[in-house]
DNA sequence: CGTGATACCACACGAATGTGCGGTATGGAA
DNA sequence: TTCCATACCGCACATTCGTGTGGTATCACG
């Protein structure tokens, strides 16, 4: 069949540079895209068009794909990535009430753990007393656990309300300690531990093109 | 037919949960589950048994689902993910090598925002110049871009090496501060600046059930 | 000019997959 | 008891989808 000679041709390598921008990001938001999805999306009027690039991009390595003739099975390539898990924000943690504060969270960040989802919840930092290293509006991850080492960043509840200290064991003894000496150390009782901080996001936000700038 | 009458039965909702489990977790690590899979998954003998679980889940709002007859077209309800971008962690940066650095990135790590990957770049902080704020080890998400503001934390090159430092203007001159004081500020003749970090991400590593523990 | 490489089109086959329909067993409500 | 809801099985059909085969146009290189 006869077709027009102006679409014969693009400079090589851009279609195909399209083609994986395009599946990268499918993949990305969770939905492989099929052969005629591609087709679609880059406006080939065959598939074997768009089947012959995503090879060449299989063959360079460059995507990966299930082995057999599985449907959407295009993959991202290299070590597969961690499995990400979505992690409930919780706006307030109070007494004993971990389960419910999870019920009506602030939202969800999603954090790349091999850890099961059920086991780890997020909080933002207030108030100062862990600074300098962790400083207010921080994001914790935390880690349900109801116990802890000497030296781990821990949240424990205290007086009803959680709270981000360093567990330190004295003479055996278990005590909160926070960074900034403003804040005496919590010998409690016994000890409510809520978890314990595996990872810390801090947000610098965008400012970028404001105001006084340099070079 | 015929068949068994112990397995007519598992407590009510049960089965559904763990129908729920699976496809949130295939979902997540990014690729969505057949019918038959779920069956498989499930170990039922019948596609009609595990529809009919994932109608019910997406009719009570658990799940959501293309519209059409579309294959794999299981999704995750409520309002779509933030696309997350995968963010190239450079070993070493210098001196005007960013694009070779990329090249060949330690791995990725993925980054929820709406900025293009492509302005992206992500590194490991050595040393204890940005301390206590910033600790040797931390991960910065860097946003490539020529120009920063007074007070943003930026990445500089300073004699052919990227170097992290809180950027000043003093009179109208950009200066480079660490916030250790043990660090003299930096004053550049020319400010090569690469970007601003906008990002922050620490872990705390696991250590959970060794040695001394308390309650 | 011929030859190969690249980029594209057209079409068709078979397998993977979503969906529809009917049936069986159990338990609780009417 | 009857009736209905839940949970399951079995099968069949149409569509979606991956794959294979063959053809056309343009360019680069001899």
């Amino acid at each position: 069949m006869w077709y027009h000679a102006a679409m014969a041709h693009t400079p090589p390598g851009e279609t195909r540079e399209r083609v994986l921008a395009f599946v990268t990001e499918r993949l990305l938001a969770g939905s492989p895209p099929t052969v005629r999805e591609v087709q679609d999306a880059l406006g080939f009027r065959s598939v074997g068009t768009a089947r012959e690039h995503l090879d060449t991009l299989v063959a360079e390595g460059r995507l990966a794909k299930d082995d057999d003739g599985r449907h959407r099975g295009l993959r991202l390539p290299g070590p597969p990535r961690a499995r990400s898990v979505l992690v409930p924000l919780l706006g307030r943690v109070q007494a004993g009430a971990l389960t419910e504060a999870i019920e009506d969270a602030d939202g969800h960040l999603a954090i790349e753990t091999k850890l099961p989802a059920d086991d780890l919840f997020a909080l933002r930092v207030r108030g100062d007393s862990m600074a300098p290293e962790i400083l207010a509006d921080d994001l914790l991850v935390v880690r349900r656990q109801p116990r802890a080492e000497h030296g781990d960043v821990v949240v424990a509840l205290v007086d009803g309300e959680a709270t981000v200290k360093r567990l330190r064991l004295v003479r055996g003894q278990p005590e909160l300690h926070a960074t900034n000496p403003r804040f005496a150390p919590i010998v409690p009782d016994t000890l409510e531990l809520l978890g314990k901080v595996i990872e810390l996001r801090r947000s610098f936000g965008n400012s970028y093109g404001k105001r006084r700038t340099a070079r």
